[in-house]
RNA sequence: GGGCGGAUAGUUCAGCGGUAGAACACCUGCCUUACACGCAGGGGGUCACAGGUUCGAACCCUGUUUCGCCCA
């Protein structure tokens, strides 16, 4: 065995072994409350593995790999999704270098090179996920736009649009200009920025004054329809006047609408219904008209005289200027406002007026409320659930068509002589209300979002009826971020109460987002970006997936550098050597049969019993998602207990200072031990453990096939807890009286003594176990003294919970600054005592507290003065010598 | 503008009513045959501020300051 850990030869090794045995491949059963299954969050195919996905992914991997080993049948079932925008993004850009645009090879030519761009690279975030040990049922694998998830999308949108459902209509949405398409409200992401708030005057049409409004976009005047004041507001005795455009002089009414702000600006706005949302909703309330002066590609049409074909900012340039030479600017106020951006390209996102399709959301949304209301969905952490329901309560109808190539293709034809929409599951060859067969199928796509809403059952078979579906739906966990609550969760809940008339999972999990050590998002152009391939190549896949599964907590972020990842690294090491310990001294292996509890050492009786209730807590920890105090429990019980107490401890033993019963009796619990850790540490670190698993001899089949360990009664030694503490605290005292003095490591000191009285429970633990403390504090002769006497001549003394140690250092002993050291100690016991002296002088607290926390206090108080009775002595004595 | 979350050691965070904790970083020793990818020891905090509730507040309540996120 290698004196350091390399995971390179090992990582690889396993995990073909394991898709060999196929162990990750999910067979439904019969018994049902055995299904344990997880459909991942479908990355997007255009990308490759970051370090969110491989957070995400971690986190399902342990929950998986953990269930399986309890024994459940486990289906983690991986794919990915098209992606609409991103991927044609990708392919038109590689076109781009070629010189061509999509519109140059035609509809049909370039789906046929997403396609092949798709078979050529999607398969790349799929390889990444092995690397990091995904244990996913890799044949089950899906994608958004495979043959069968494509059947469920068009099944759904047809059942919607005859349920009334989804509609087609003109209304204005949310439209990127540089991808070319309509966006959904939650693909528009608000950012604050700076501008100006312009006050335009807008000139009575009787020639009799003028109304004064502010807007933050004079280029949109050309459309204005109207003026809005509130009809509450002094402003409202304008109604029913006209008032003239300053750009293009058309006559338009003024008008009362409560969406007026009175407080805003001037107290008037002005109502352009084509190019902004609320001013869109007050035209339909009005039936004003919609006047378009911006075309889909973000430049002024004909409507504007003078301004076609100016940009959006040149437009607004010169309407500033012709405004201000008109005399009709007032005044520019510098104003922060929000502005929607596209979340995939960052373009300024324009409110345009065009024809789409929508899912009318409120009746689903209704039933995805109440579902999780009534429990059939938990939320961890809970306050998510606030968010969900907040949104959900307000949801607005959801726009799923997109101007796109790449997606699925909506299955709507408009008849050419009747007009007559067909929405057909299979393509039909006539108009079904005519039989006209000039009829067109729409161009439009649905949101890539509209088929990862379905993924939970459209990935089980559905619409038919499979097996899988019967028997691993509802799935029991989503595991992901929370910014993808609404995109994911939310639609996928309203989307299988829907359609499978049940939850598509029990629980929802929601994590934190990765950032940088400073807390930024990890994004390319700040070049902050840790790539967990990168991670795995110089750290192994091990040490990635622990310091993410450590550094799991409820917050909102999580904050990773590649030091901390070191530090888990450490922790591979670390386990890798101490198992190289223990085989060094497993040889002439140990029997299977349990010791008796006499042949059991304190040291012994307490690694058994820390090892029950670490595996206990672990399952009890699990069980409610908390792999993040799991991964750090084990680490701390790994190093801290077990490697820095019983292996030290044990040596002597393994050595045969004891004798052979005594080594065999060690050798058993080092086994049994070490079992139990690699059992416990396998979902979060699977390859290491595999090796260690097989290198120990502890079986044939992969540790993965090993059941869960259950908490053994019979090796839990209730007393043990308290006994290692004061075992412990005796060398930790020795230790540090030994470093206060610069006694070198090498010295072996003469002789210690603690004081403490014959019954006390110190005096039990040390009596048993005093040759210990000597191999650990590296004491020749440690001697147990009653309480009381002179202190002896060349003692360096610090206090013990129940009694007092000396270290006798002899000629060395430096009087006064060991004087100056029992004086500080002094000061600390002083400022424990008047505490508890105030709390118990109160009569309040004496009558009101509860009785045990009086009591501590009096325990307290006593300990403190018997320990200042005792340092005082030892100064006074010190004094004398 | 509405809502949510945070402010605790140099840093990242845990603790959420009974004597302030961990990890990393820092300092001091040490190559003690599992591991220097290590071992032992140590220093370090008015728990943002101001009130209130309570016998007792980092923890509960109110307000303030401040940072972040989401939604309009």
């Amino acid at each position: 065995m290698a004196a350091a850990y390399d995971p390179k030869p090992i990582e690889d090794k396993w995990y073909a072994r394991w898709l060999e045995q196929g162990l990750f491949s999910a067979v439904p059963g019969e018994d049902k409350s055995k299904a344990f299954s997880i459909v991942i969050p479908p990355p997007n195919v255009t990308g490759s593995l970051h370090m969110g996905h491989a957070f995400n992914h971690t986190f399902q991997d342990i929950l998986c790999r953990y269930k399986r080993m309890k024994g459940f049948n486990v289906l983690w079932l991986p794919g990915t999704d098209h992606a609409g925008i991103a991927t044609q993004n990708v392919v038109e850009r590689r076109l781009a270098e070629e010189g061509k645009s999509r519109h140059d090879l035609g509809r049909e030519e370039f789906v046929d090179r997403v396609w092949e761009w798709k078979e050529e690279f999607g398969s790349r975030i799929i390889t990444q996920m092995k690397k990091l040990g995904n244990s996913c049922d890799w044949e089950r694998e899906r994608f958004t736009l495979d043959e069968g998830l494509s059947r469920a999308v068009r099944t759904v949108f047809v059942r919607l649009y005859e349920k009334g459902l989804i509609y087609r209509g003109k209304y204005i949405i949310n439209w990127c200009s540089r991808c070319h398409t309509a966006l959904s409200d939650i693909e528009v992401e608000h950012e604050e920025r700076k501008g100006a708030l312009y006050y335009v005057r807008y000139p009575f049409t009787d020639g009799n004054g003028a109304l004064v409004v502010a807007t933050t976009r004079p280029e949109t005047i050309w459309g204005d329809t109207a003026i809005a004041v509130h009809p509450r507001s002094e402003k409202a005795s304008f109604a029913g006047r006209t008032v003239r455009v300053p750009l293009g002089g058309r006559e338009i009414p003024v008008i009362e609408d409560i969406m007026v702000d009175p407080e805003f600006g001037t107290g008037c706005v002005k109502i352009t219904p084509a190019h902004d949302p609320n001013d869109f909703l007050v035209g339909q309330r009005h039936g004003l008209e919609q006047v378009q002066v911006i075309d889909g590609e973000g430049f002024m049409n004909s409507l504007a005289p003078g301004y076609e074909g100016l940009s959006i900012p040149e437009a607004r340039k010169k309407a500033v200027e012709d405004l201000r030479s008109s005399g009709s600017l007032e005044k520019t106020e510098e104003m922060v406002h929000s502005v929607g951006q596209c979340y995939r390209c960052r373009t300024v996102v324009e409110p345009y007026l065009s024809e789409q399709w929508f899912v009318r959301a409120k009746p689903l949304a209704e039933r995805g409320v109440e579902a999780v209301e009534q429990g059939r969905i938990s939320w961890t952490p809970e306050q998510w659930k606030k968010v969900y329901y907040t949104w959900m309560e307000n949801i607005r109808d959801w726009c799923i068509s997109r101007q796109l190539w790449w997606g699925h293709r909506i299955p709507a034809w408009t008849c050419g002589e009747c007009g007559h929409i067909t929405v057909s599951e299979r393509d039909p060859d006539v108009c079904e209300a005519c039989g006209s067969a000039k009829i067109l199928q729409d161009e439009d796509v649905l949101d890539t979002w509209f088929s990862s809403a379905l993924w939970p059952f459209s990935t089980l078979g559905w619409p038919d009826d499979m097996e899988d579906l019967r028997y691993f739906y509802p799935t029991s966990v989503m595991v992901t971020g929370f910014d993808i609550i609404f995109f994911w969760v939310a639609r996928m809940i309203m989307m299988g109460l829907e359609f499978m008339d049940e939850v598509p999972f029990h629980d929802v999990y929601i994590h934190a987002l990765i950032r940088d050590e400073k807390g930024q998002k990890m994004s390319k152009s700040s070049g902050n970006v840790i790539d967990p391939l990168d991670m795995i190549d110089r750290y192994g896949a091990d040490a990635l997936r622990m310091t993410l599964a450590a550094l799991t907590v409820q917050g909102r972020d999580i904050l990773l550098s590649t030091g901390k990842i070191e530090t888990y690294r450490l922790f591979m090491n670390k386990i890798w050597n101490a198992s190289r310990f223990a085989l060094m001294n497993l040889e002439g292996a140990p029997g299977e049969k349990k010791p008796l509890r006499e042949s059991l050492s304190l040291a012994d009786r307490w690694i058994l019993t820390r090892t029950q209730n670490v595996a206990d807590e672990a399952t009890k920890l699990l069980d409610a998602f908390g792999t993040g105090e799991t991964a750090r429990m084990l680490y701390d019980f790994v190093w801290g207990d077990l490697c820095d107490w019983y292996l030290e401890l044990s040596k002597p033993v393994l050595r045969g200072d004891e004798g052979g019963e005594r080594k065999t009796t060690v050798q058993w619990v080092l086994s049994h031990v070490f079992r139990r850790v690699l059992l416990l540490l396998h979902p979060f670190i699977p390859f290491v453990t595999e090796e260690l698993w097989h290198t120990f001899g502890f079986g044939e089949e992969s540790i993965e096939t090993v059941s869960w360990p259950e908490p053994d009664r019979e090796l839990i030694f209730a007393e043990s807890p308290e006994e290692m503490a004061l075992f412990q605290e005796t060398v930790r005292v020795l230790r540090n009286l030994r470093a206060e003095a610069r006694i070198s490591p090498q010295t072996t000191v003469n002789r210690a003594v603690v004081q403490t009285g014959e019954d006390s429970p110190l005096a039990a633990v040390l009596r048993i176990n005093g040759g210990m403390i000597e191999t650990l504090a590296k004491i020749r002769s440690l001697t147990l003294l009653p309480p009381g006497g002179e202190k002896a001549a060349g003692a360096l003394s610090s206090q013990l919970s129940g009694g007092e140690a000396h270290l006798i250092v002899g000629d060395i002993l430096d009087i006064p600054s060991e004087i100056e050291r029992l004086e500080k100690e002094a000061e600390a016991v002083q400022m424990n005592l008047s505490a508890s002296e105030g709390r118990l002088s109160n009569p309040s607290f004496v009558a009101r507290a509860p009785e045990e926390v009086v009591e501590k206090e009096k325990s307290r108080l006593e300990e403190n003065r018997a320990r200042m009775a005792r340092i005082r002595e030892n100064i006074e004595s010190l004094r004398r010598s």
